[in-house]
DNA sequence: TTGAAAGCGCTAACAC
DNA sequence: GTGTTAGCGCTTTCAA
């Protein structure tokens, strides 16, 4: 049961005063070496801890910082935040994190909890496309870097995935299947992410002359029981051989399900593209073709924006937000679905 | 750029003590109902959001909660984390969480930081099997709860699943499977919950008459890559038929890979058992059997009863213990992999 | 029912 | 090179 030990009684047991054994402690210029080691020494000895809170409270800055998320059940957030978890460690800043759950209303609702607990910056992910939230941070005077969905170009400090290359690069790949129809399969459609997406998918339609058809898109399909069901709805209505790009691994192992179910060959007969990369899939048979979101890196890099504009704030030019971006490129990992 | 409102600028402006708006806004019961409901309405009106670093500072008590894993890469705890978030935010507590990397020397490090930072409570998985943390939160007066994996079941308060019944459950399946050799292949043989197991698994032989052989147990074997290459180990010293017990769903399905590699046909050949019920499996062929641990529901209940005992603390009688633990019971999955 | 004053542990401006 | 002092924003006696 060890009492705290403050910084004054470390001053009456050295009988010095208590300025004195915070400078030394602090590591500032003004006291002899002798005097400093003499101090560090015993406040080693007792085992001394500086109250952070106190600390805060004096200072008017802390080094925590808030993340947000908009669903921390789904597993490309528990990466993005590991990321983010070390590079935060690295840099002697400690996360308070925070689930949305998609609400606009509770995302506001924890911004104005993370002012009140005096957090350095926050790390977003952005539940929806309003500005009301990038607003009240700034109001707060609250550094924020957006990760994965951004909202203004111009105004916002944003790491994020090419989305629009995710879906290219799939078409792209895709389009040496002669005449097959491509399907795309999309997540709900009010997420950016989902509507650039889209933009890319039919970029690339476009680029390589292929006629987009009218059943081809469809939005707001979820999880794995999302593509099991949509694929089977598919095979309804069109003959193989097509190709199918899902939004996400998940969604295309439910596709897969259905097609073995019904032992249609893959991709002989349906191709499979999926995104994410989800390192489990990689040792799954049959080996997803899919694209690689560099995930964890995503979350390292804004977590380093983040600490570089808190450590060096601009306080009388306007943020340079051409240097606070950064556009992960996806990769296509080319396994056996397609 | 909104200014910090703060609790003199509002008792500036009613004309009134900072000490009256300071119970009014707390509910203290010696403010008139309509002193009150002026100053609460001006303070909405204004956007008054009090400064809980100064209140955490001057109570000397904060509403955030340490969280420290042991490796958060790894998706259990994933699971885990999502669980002890929802309960804390729900019981108005924030999370503040760290990576211990399995160290045990960051680990104590982690404590100092989190006492420093004054945290109300601990939300610990222990990365090993020494006294040394637990003992220092003890030392710091700091109540904490053990999330998988307990050190002494007379000191601490924990929330495990029942590892040993893991083991035994599986076994106890597969011996149905008529004269088969059955494998355990186990993880860092350091690990509690890896001891655990293989006592579960040696208590189900001896019960079920099966006698162990000399290389049935493998120790220290990691996810897939290290399953997939235990497997092609196996085979190249055992015939089929035989079963294998697996730490994880993960060392599950790099053993899968490896048997249909080499066209071995599961479960008439090779039967495999995982553990973890990670949901993405459930939607791949060959489903696994496998063994449900309840991970989400681990991390609430631990949380609860974290917030249980920084609500409650019993400063006089020491802390009974025995209604400080909860041991969740593993559910068998019958899929089609043994 | 209200308010004045003390002080939580620390840092920083300033005087010596 | 060292110490004195004020004060961060809030809660909490205690007196009026």
């Amino acid at each position: 049961m060890q009492e705290k030990v403050r910084l004054k009684d470390l001053a009456e047991k050295l009988n010095i005063s208590i300025t004195t054994v915070s400078k030394a402690l602090n590591g500032h210029p003004d006291i002899s070496e002798k005097r400093r080691k003499e101090i560090i020494e015993y406040a080693a000895s007792v085992n001394y801890v500086p109250n952070q809170v106190a600390k805060n409270f004096r200072q008017q800055r802390t080094n925590t910082v808030g993340i947000i998320l908009s669903d921390n059940a789904y597993p490309y957030n528990s990466r993005m935040l590991h990321g983010m978890e070390e590079t935060l460690a690295a840099s002697g800043y400690y996360p308070i994190f925070v689930d949305s759950h998609q609400d606009a209303r509770r995302e506001l609702e924890l911004i104005r909890s993370l002012h009140a607990l005096n957090v350095a910056g926050v790390l977003l992910t952005p539940s929806h496309n309003g500005r009301e939230s990038c607003d009240l941070l700034t109001n707060f005077q609250i550094p924020y870097v957006l990760a994965r969905g951004y909202i203004d170009p111009d105004q916002d400090a944003y790491v994020v995935v090419d989305d629009r290359m995710v879906s290219y690069m799939s078409v792209k790949y895709l389009s040496s299947y002669d005449g097959n129809k491509i399907f795309f399969i999309n997540s709900m459609e009010r997420l950016p992410s989902a509507q650039n997406r889209l933009l890319g998918y039919r970029q690339a339609l476009a680029d390589y002359g292929i006629k987009e058809e009218d059943d081809w898109v469809i939005q707001n399909c979820i999880g794995q029981q999302g593509g099991y069901e949509v694929m089977k709805q598919l095979l309804r209505r069109h003959k193989p051989p097509f190709s199918v790009i899902c939004y996400s691994d998940y969604v295309a192992t439910g596709m897969i399900c259905a097609l073995q179910e019904r032992k249609i060959q893959i991709p002989s007969e349906v191709a499979i593209m999926g995104a994410d990369n989800i390192a489990i899939l990689s040792y799954v048979k049959p080996r997803l073709t899919t694209i690689d979101l560099p995930k964890k890196r995503l979350g390292q890099r804004a977590a380093e924006m983040l600490v570089e504009m808190i450590e060096h704030p601009s306080n009388d030019a306007p943020i340079d937000f051409s240097k606070m971006r950064c556009v992960f490129q996806p990769r296509l990992i080319i396994r056996e679905t397609s």
